[in-house]
DNA sequence: CACTTTACAGACAAGTCTGTCTGTTTACAT
DNA sequence: ATGTAAACAGACAGACTTGTCTGTAAAGTG
């Protein structure tokens, strides 16, 4: 017995993104990681020195599946006001499907110590390529490069509202309200 | 020595509170609590059954002291855009006064496991509580009772998401461009 | 075949957590 | 003054946490 299966790191990260996505990062212990994942304990601690840097690891993994999704998104020739639509209506059926768990980011943030640095820089990073996105999207639409700023942030706002709302109430309505909220103010 | 002071049970709840709040529900522990409380863990179990249930208590005795504040703001005689911007200004310098801690429903959501049915059923019963103010800020505003419903949601989604950014990001602009946005809102 | 890398199993340390329990002391009201 | 309620101290159980350590077994490579 003991077959030894290759890609524990692999095993490690994908069991660990599941768990600490759908329980939350301080709800997940390294035991219950390699239990899921079958690999032994001293497996982990030879890929990560650290429960924290397997919080990054998966926090910097979404982020760059998500950041390939926006610039596909923002060179698609589709109208702005459409791909913007789009893009919470992928929100809703993430939501949807992760039985509203909301946002890994602001989750992982609330609970994470001041003493996390790395934690605490992926989380801003992550934030302010959102914004940037949106603001980007939002310049697409609206030509006055300042007035496409502070709608990109307002879509922004509206985007992490609803995300986190319909975290809390369990419902879609937020995501659909954002929606018309924000397609609308780039139509002017 | 051992002098007895009375009302262990407010002091308790105070001091969850401050505790809860700075470092999330997951963050603290009983040991903590009682020992800054000054009280003993058998003179807590005497007032409270569980964990939970002081957090629980936490969550009403705050959204009890918030539900005052908006009876008031709604029942001053200014312009419901006056009183909107106030109510964006009054969370600005709370989060500052706080170090950005966010939204202490939110907070406490994203770690409580779905098996703490106390702890979900208080934030639902805040956010909507919060929900409804903002509807009849908008209807003070806005004639149309369906178009304020519509409105009223959309300021309720800025303000959750000023806040969860302002906790994400430690800088105060998502409170201010969601208040412009929210005033603009009201202001047709 | 020999060597190195990778993964395995699992005990162990040192600390945390919630909650229970026993017993003592203080304050107050009758 | 006597009974009762509330608060005290603190040991204890049992389970959990992260991280370390020792040793073994399997796979790939020269």
């Amino acid at each position: 017995m003991a077959t030894r299966k290759p890609n524990a790191k692999e095993r490690i990260l994908e069991t660990a993104s599941e768990l600490f996505f759908q329980k939350g990062y301080s709800g997940v212990g390294i035991n219950e990681i390699i239990e899921k994942a079958g690999t032994a304990k001293a497996s982990f601690y030879q890929h990560f020195p650290s429960k924290e840097s397997l919080c990054t690891a998966w926090l910097r993994s979404i982020h760059e599946r998500s950041e390939t999704q926006r610039a596909e998104l923002l060179a698609s020739p589709e109208p702005p006001g459409k791909k913007l639509a789009s893009y919470f209506e992928q929100l809703e059926k993430f939501l949807v499907a992760s039985h509203y768990r909301g946002c890994p980011y602001s989750n992982t943030g609330a609970v994470s110590d001041e003493n996390c640095p790395g934690i605490v820089a992926e989380i801003l990073n992550h934030k302010e390529s959102t914004r940037k996105f949106l603001r980007a999207l939002a310049a697409q639409a609206i030509p006055d490069s300042e007035r496409a700023a502070e709608v990109g942030d307002r879509i922004f706002l509206l985007y992490s509202g609803s995300t986190s709302e319909a975290q809390n109430l369990k419902q879609t309505w937020p995501v659909r309200v954002a929606r018309d909220a924000a397609v609308e103010m780039l139509g002017r």
